[in-house]
DNA sequence: TGTACATCAGTGAACGCGCGTTCACTGATGTAC
DNA sequence: TGTACATCAGTGAACGCGCGTTCACTGATGTAC
């Protein structure tokens, strides 16, 4: 990213004590050229590897060079920077479910594909959860406060948006009830979201290998259920309680 | 709680500054009684209203009249106070849950019985989170790490077994097919969990109350109809891949 | 083509904060005789 | 019933930490004339 020219490497090293990060950047003019990228790039990587809390502003200005003062000609404050890092771990994700939706053998039967790539969204959504906690962690931080921005990336190219697509495809292929559509996406995302969580944070996070992978399973198999199924008004109460 | 015995209140005050903190106890005896309770009462004080980051020892201490270094004669350490609040938050949850099976008119039904004590946990579940986030997310915040004894607690008396329960009488009663008992909880609890979440920090806080209630509803078919529905293994592509 | 100047993007030192934790200590408690 | 003593549960001061943020500043850049 930084074109990291080290120069005079001992006096510079002398001259940057930086406590004892690792490789701080050095660069070659005054000016940057590309200073907020660069910022949210080192913090993106140390909420990769420690999650939102491992996002601290001082370092990522020490990752990238520069003094910690001079994040703040770039972001209002440690909160505008965690925003950033917010976003390109959704982007993350988002591309980890795209590529998985883009892998696999298309099935022949249009309903069995479009079976087959819900299933892929969920498993890359497990999978980005198990495989980059922090970054995932991240994407579902609390903010401060709730922001609408969050929502709207979802929304419009993010988890959201994919998880939508494909609801679509099943409607148009005979697989879910076009009636049952309006509003699916919530519970389908809060099945998979919330085995990722407990999975990885939560109680469930001592499961062996072999029950993990049940699990995940077993709650792809109820998804499907969930969304195909009979409305369950028969079995309901006269009162919603 | 404590016996807050004023005696000088002024003189109390002045050798006690304590800071800013409301209303720091005073003890009469030397020797406090009960301190360990004292300081995770404090400490679940502070995880209700400001979640995990605000259990802060010193605070505790502070709060029950008590210098910070006391606490270590009953905590090992920071993480140890946490886990007893967490312990707490997670009972505080139980019980919320336990209360709404226990509310509400009986269906002459068991099966229409059955399917309203799930409903019943469900909605505890969702209105615990979004009435007391902050012991909610206390509850399930990600521990230094992971740690088999809350998995132990939430198994043994705590919200898992309550579900537990519930899907067992669900397949008493004739709703829930036996071969698809086991194993149910998980996708059930994901599904619930996950909502809670992505409506407490997620994407989702900021749905307006209407929609928020339709989600809720929504997701509660959601899950009847996942454990319920036939096994979509005929719309499963031959490779679970 | 050169120069004055406004603007921008950095510097580095400092501030205040409150935390978790440790230490040598002392006052209170209970038990053996 | 009284006394010596071990043990326990407190005290209060201190340490080190690293953070977010601000400040007056200065070096670099680009533009008008």
């Amino acid at each position: 990213m930084l074109p990291a020219r080290p120069g005079s490497a001992v006096a510079a090293a002398a001259a940057v004590p930086h406590h004892v990060q690792v490789g701080p950047a050095r660069r070659s003019t005054y000016h940057h050229g590309n200073l907020p990228a660069a910022l949210t790039d080192a913090a993106t990587e140390m909420a990769r590897s420690g999650g939102p809390d491992a996002v601290v502003l001082r370092a990522a200005a020490r990752a990238a060079g520069v003094s910690a003062a001079a994040a703040y000609r770039h972001f209002a404050d440690h909160g505008e920077l965690l925003s950033a890092v917010r976003h390109r771990a959704l982007e993350a994700l988002a591309a980890a479910m795209r590529a998985s939706l883009e892998s696999g053998e298309p099935l022949a039967d249009p309903a069995q594909e479009s079976v087959r790539r819900l299933r892929a969204l969920g498993s890359a959504y497990i999978g980005f959860a198990l495989g980059d906690p922090g970054l995932f962690r991240t994407a579902f931080c609390r903010p401060d406060q709730p922001v609408a921005d969050v929502t709207a990336q979802v929304a419009a190219h993010g988890p959201f948006a994919l998880l939508s697509g494909v609801l679509d495809e099943l409607v148009e292929h005979g697989v879910l009830d076009p009636g049952r559509r309006p509003g699916a996406e919530i519970p389908v995302w809060s099945a998979v979201h919330g085995l990722a969580t407990l999975l990885l944070d939560g109680p469930l996070a001592l499961l062996p290998p072999a029950e993990r992978a049940a699990a995940i399973d077993r709650t792809s198999d109820f998804v499907l259920n969930g969304i195909t199924g009979p409305p369950p008004a028969a079995a309901r109460p006269p009162d919603g309680g």
